[in-house]
DNA sequence: CTTAAACTAGATAGAACGTTCTAGTTAATT
DNA sequence: AATTAACTAGAACGTTCTATCTAGTTTAAG
């Protein structure tokens, strides 16, 4: 047998969800692709059996992009798990500006594409964020003992990828990081409140919340 | 001249922003909005110009059903200007489960899907967002009393609506609601932090904060 | 050097796409 | 009843799309 080092496989991952970012999945031609990634209909269909499976390629290459341009350098630049993931939403903040004053990133955009035309690859999105909102929990179950005790560390960690990617598809929309920054600035407000409460808690609650019924008092944050 | 009185441009306007949700403009094609819309191609060019000019009309459409079934309710039926805040969350949140186990709004999935080959859409998309952030930021403004002065009220806007559309896609890719209302449940309680604070406000910042520089002080919040 | 697999090349098929076209029907106005 | 515009009908056009096919080239192993 004879196995070839190559980058075109590479190559066409990569240009496919460049692509895939700007025009999305459906407005980008499997011609286009070959074309930009300088390579043919043949190899192309050597590698991969069909468009979606390159599709299902392109998802698995921008985890991996992910962890490693922004999960793992934050954990190593980082000591404080809160300021983590303050950390990590600055490296993904970086990863949106593309020079080209456009924004955005290829997972938000495949997400809102997938459809039940696509129940593998939507699938396999779930799961991509489903770990990144079990790591951004790990960072908030880190920071346990600077939290309200009846915090709910999970709708944490769903609040803050969920504002995460809303500001992506803002910042895509209005072609700027605006919204992005601001989102991001009162995420950080709020992390402050939390913790501002540990060191003095209210000996009351606020009366009148609509909504929520038997909320936590704020008496009980903390056993002292 | 003779106009008749006809529903076979709403129906196509309804039924393509429901296809569009559901599969995303790109992939739907005009041959199946005619047919579920039980019209016929020269209907459909007697109406619109081109495939596109349907699409402003949806996006128009969306506009104005989100203002008369979320907006206008919510104002009519809430007196706390908090509280409307999170009927249009909650009104939202039930024009996004569309019975099938499919969830989302066809404004986020074509805010993801428009890009620069559509920018007269996305324009227009980036002006109905824009609108439904002031609303926001008008409510947080009607609330200035009880909330910190130094909060700057566009940000607090931009985090819920960012915070909403993230949600929204979240329930799309999970086929569930769960992100939605963790999501919703923290928003909750940032407001209420925040009008805690105005009733009991500390004497002394918290100390560390990492980023943010010249965080406004706790005592700062209200002169009394 | 031989051989076989990995890979490249590009023409082409066959379906789906948005759109146009001509012809016909319906409904309001006079 | 006549007229005219609004609207419907569906076959057909040219393009673009994904995918296939046959043929050729490169690479590594024996």
């Amino acid at each position: 047998m004879g196995p070839r080092k190559t980058t075109t496989r590479a190559r066409l991952i990569t240009t496919a969800a460049e692509l895939f970012r700007r025009q999305g999945y459906a407005q980008t031609g499997v011609n286009q692709i070959i074309q930009e990634a300088d390579a043919t209909s043949g190899s192309f269909y050597h590698f991969f059996a069909a468009k979606e499976d390159l599709l299902l390629a392109v998802v698995d290459h921008i985890a991996e992009v992910f962890e490693t341009e922004i999960f793992d350098p934050a954990a190593v630049r980082s000591d404080d798990p809160i300021s983590e993931i303050f950390t990590v939403l600055d490296l993904y903040r970086r990863q949106l500006d593309h020079g080209d004053l456009t924004f955005g990133s290829p997972m938000v955009s495949l997400s809102a594409e997938m459809s039940e035309n696509h129940p593998k690859v939507r699938a396999r999105l779930a799961e991509v964020f489903s770990a990144w909102t079990a790591r951004i929990e790990d960072l908030v179950q880190s920071a346990d003992n600077r939290l309200p005790p009846t915090l709910d560390r999970a709708a944490v960690a769903q609040l803050v990828v969920c504002a995460m990617e809303g500001a992506v598809l803002g910042a895509r929309l209005n072609h700027s990081l605006a919204s992005f920054d601001a989102t991001v600035s009162q995420l950080r407000i709020f992390f402050d409140l939390l913790e501002d409460r540990e060191e003095s808690p209210r000996t009351t609650a606020a009366p009148g919340r609509p909504v929520s019924a038997a909320s936590p008092r704020a008496t009980d944050w903390r056993s002292w």
